[in-house]
DNA sequence: ATGATCACTGTAAACCTTTTCATCAACCGA
DNA sequence: TCGGTTGATGAAAAGGTTTACAGTGATCAT
């Protein structure tokens, strides 16, 4: 229709400075007359680039995880890319699989919070452009959180409020996070006076955090720091049916800050970690395709109603 | 390395029962042994069938979308197709675009409570096979839910408890399902004894019931109905620091059942919505392709502490 | 032995782009 | 005037699959 090959079309559209501009002008108003796209599938055949980005994500009930789809995806559209998102259901043998399926129709994965093994997570990154968000593993390019400035700020923010004994509710055992929390947490406590006592593991939602409760009641903590948001407003739910006042008897701090975090009462006092920032950053490290870079995002306390001076 | 032609290798493996055993195996092995799946981009070229599905929600940060979510891409991987994920930051006027730009390579779309113009998306239905989730205009298939059972026995339940005013806290107008609420609320209370009282219109979310519940607090309603479950929430963290009584003073009854719900303090009685069915529901009509289908899931009042006799 | 039928398999076109290479005209400097 | 550049464009190949059609050989009935 514009008198042109479908060369001099494709030039139109992909690479605007090498064909002349009135044509250019011509090719482009009869194609969008046409509402012509040019078909990605097609232009990926050849091209060996799809445009499109894939990205796992444990449980998107989870509420920090919908945070990070959200940085992924504004990111990943910025870019030009469309994003294919998998929910594995928290199940480690389902997430290898489901990379393989999607690997052929994307230029890169992000992995979020992969819950399987090492070795095996390894071996995907050979086959596909891979980025781990959450969990940090050498020779793959990973997005992480200062955990261990984040949880100097939570101790300090304790010790202010004069807490001398705390509490740690431990996450899964085989999560890298809760991992990395409690090394953390060792390394801060044991350069100050606080005594810390551990608890769990627990399952990362609500009921754990109501389960283990009761026990960290019966010890003489003043404070107790929980493996994330979800177990806090666990305990914090249980605390309240057995009428303990918080922060007057007892202070609980969180880890994430999800967006419950402060529609609770009292609202959570808790470590932020980077979310959408995360998800952003997991994208820019795999469109950048710079080798194996490592990128670790500043955390935040964020102080609400749910810490005070001890009793 | 089957020896055999790319024909017979594509067949062995889509239309297994139209080659020799003996040869289908063969092919089969060797493929196996080669790692190799066939590019579904080359694939989706020829058939037309690209074997992925749209999937467009106004904002993940709102805890009712994810739940939506995992149940299409639960049952889409059920049915072997990938799914892209699109959030257009409940900005209406992204949404035709994404669709648009997602359109060549899917075999379908499913739209979740889209903001846009209905004559807009009347017009993107007839480019793209879609399907709505909670929204409804005629001739589009769609999944919604039983709106009016859902306020009759939230309004049973208040009136079997003695309120005899109550409040509704409207959500956008422009939004459908306020729409519906609206309409079933008056429908149902005509019939009934109870006085009703409208509140709004506030913004979705938690910050919209906080700065409404003075207002809701002034008149002298004993119970209030929210638009949604964030809106309740940010009721009950208003009156918490008003120091209201929740159930004594005032109850207070959301829509959605958001995980949320049962985690605060007085969990929050609520109308539960099919999320996940629904999201399931829309990729079963999406590929059966019947015409101009309508499905409307159940719903179901979930009693639990933020509701109480009438003071 | 011949022709028809059948089950299976191969050939080649088609899908829609992008990209390499070639072509062509216009222009430049000598 | 001419060889060399330059810029704009077209022709054709390539990418990996599916499918309509044609072909092959075996089996069977005549």
């Amino acid at each position: 229709m514009a008198g042109v090959s479908t060369a001099t079309v494709t030039r139109a559209l992909s690479s605007p400075e090498v064909v002349r501009p009135a044509t250019r002008e011509r090719v482009r108003e009869v194609a969008a007359s046409l509402g012509y796209h040019p078909n990605r599938a097609a232009r990926g055949l050849i091209t060996g680039r799809t445009g499109n980005l894939g990205l796992l994500v444990p449980d998107l009930a989870n509420p920090f995880f919908p945070s990070i789809v959200k940085g992924v995806q504004g990111r990943a559209h910025e870019a030009d890319h469309a994003v294919f998102l998998a929910d594995t259901d928290e199940d480690p043998a389902a997430e290898a699989g489901l990379v393989r399926k999607l690997a052929k129709q994307v230029d890169g994965m992000v992995l979020c919070s992969p819950r399987m093994a090492e070795a095996e997570l390894r071996e995907l990154a050979a086959e596909v452009p891979t980025v781990l968000v959450y969990r940090r593993i050498p020779g793959v390019p990973s997005v992480t959180a200062e955990f261990l400035d984040g949880m100097r700020q939570a101790v300090s923010h304790l010790v202010a409020l004069s807490h001398k004994k705390i509490a740690y509710v431990a996450g899964p055992r085989s999560s890298w996070a809760n991992r990395e929390r409690v090394r953390s947490l060792r390394a801060v406590t044991r350069k100050s006076e606080v005594e810390l006592t551990e608890f769990g593991n627990v399952a990362p939602q609500f009921h754990g955090g109501v389960s283990v409760a009761d026990s960290v009641l019966a010890s003489n903590v003043t404070a107790v720091i929980a493996y994330n948001d979800l177990v806090a407003l666990g305990l914090l739910h249980r605390f309240a049916a057995r009428g303990v006042s918080v922060p007057g008897d007892i202070s609980v701090l969180g880890f994430d800050d999800i967006p419950l975090a402060e529609m609770v009462h009292p609202a959570l006092t808790t470590v932020a970690l980077p979310k959408e920032e995360a998800g952003q950053a997991g994208v820019d490290l795999l469109l950048d395709r710079k080798p194996a870079v490592r990128r670790e995002l500043p955390t935040q306390l964020m102080v609400r109603g749910s810490t005070g001076p001890a009793r």
